[in-house]
DNA sequence: GGGTAATTGCTCGCATACAAAATATTGAGG
DNA sequence: CCTCAATATTTTGTATGCGAGCAATTACCC
């Protein structure tokens, strides 16, 4: 088997080709590509615990604390201790985060439509439909 | 957009999922997914300068160096000086290197197979020509 | 030939990403 | 009430991944 017919590099090599598009793309707003998607999902679904973060984003609960530190230390997310459970945490918008939520939300718009530019609106259905079935 | 319907995400979320299947599969044989992809590159194309090794791989040359470190260190590869360029370096397998490619390359080979197991043969080739048109 | 631009590989700094261990808290069973 | 396994988060250590900047070397242009 060659290695460009492994499905495992041709992922990384996709992947790493959609980050550094995105975070050409957001560079701007002073975050990184994986911070965009993480406070594209708050703008979704504010007041979430870490775990049902994690779980969304499919993240590492390690890979977690980090993001949430850098995001709180540029004042986009703050963390709040869960009323009902003194082990978790509620991951929370501040209002420069929503602010700043609505102009990643156009920005991760516009990047989704151009990087997918190579494929018809079909094949775009159907990368994300067999994306979905090996995750 | 939601979040889940963003390429970025989704190559993302799909690239973690293969990463952590591939380092499983690879774990035995003391080595990483990436490492694994490189020796198998280098078993195809051995003594190849670090320019295009790093070209075929799709990887930076900042990233190049700490892999070429560590596969140094564990014994699979070594530099070379290129005769004809003072400035470039070779790369070769080392025995144990070419011992340890011939193991990797049925393990990649088995875990291909595993990973795309939730897909027809055909999907599974869509979803590689689909990959390639985006990169 | 001489000067300048481009290339090569390196280091440094930062941001993911995860395994394993440490810490704190919860909840179920005795 | 007490114990203990399970859960939630952080810490630690290692491995990618890239931008920026560097020194050495090479290529190119006049």
């Amino acid at each position: 088997m060659r290695a460009e017919d492994c499905i495992f590099f041709q992922l990384g090599r996709a992947n790493r080709a959609g980050t550094r598009f995105l975070n050409q793309r957001v560079a701007d707003l002073g975050i990184t590509a994986v911070q965009a998607m993480a406070l594209l999902f708050l703008a979704e679904a504010d007041d979430v615990t870490s775990v049902h973060f994690g779980k969304r984003l499919q993240l590492d609960s390690a890979t977690l604390t980090g993001l949430l530190d850098r995001l709180t230390a540029a004042g986009f997310v703050s963390r709040r201790a869960d009323p009902a459970d003194r082990r978790a945490i509620r991951i929370l918008l501040t209002e420069t985060g929503q602010a700043k939520a609505k102009r990643i939300k156009s920005a991760i718009a516009d990047a989704n439509r151009e990087f997918l530019a190579a494929l018809t609106s079909e094949e775009g259905l159907i990368l994300k439909s067999l994306l979905k079935k090996i995750r």
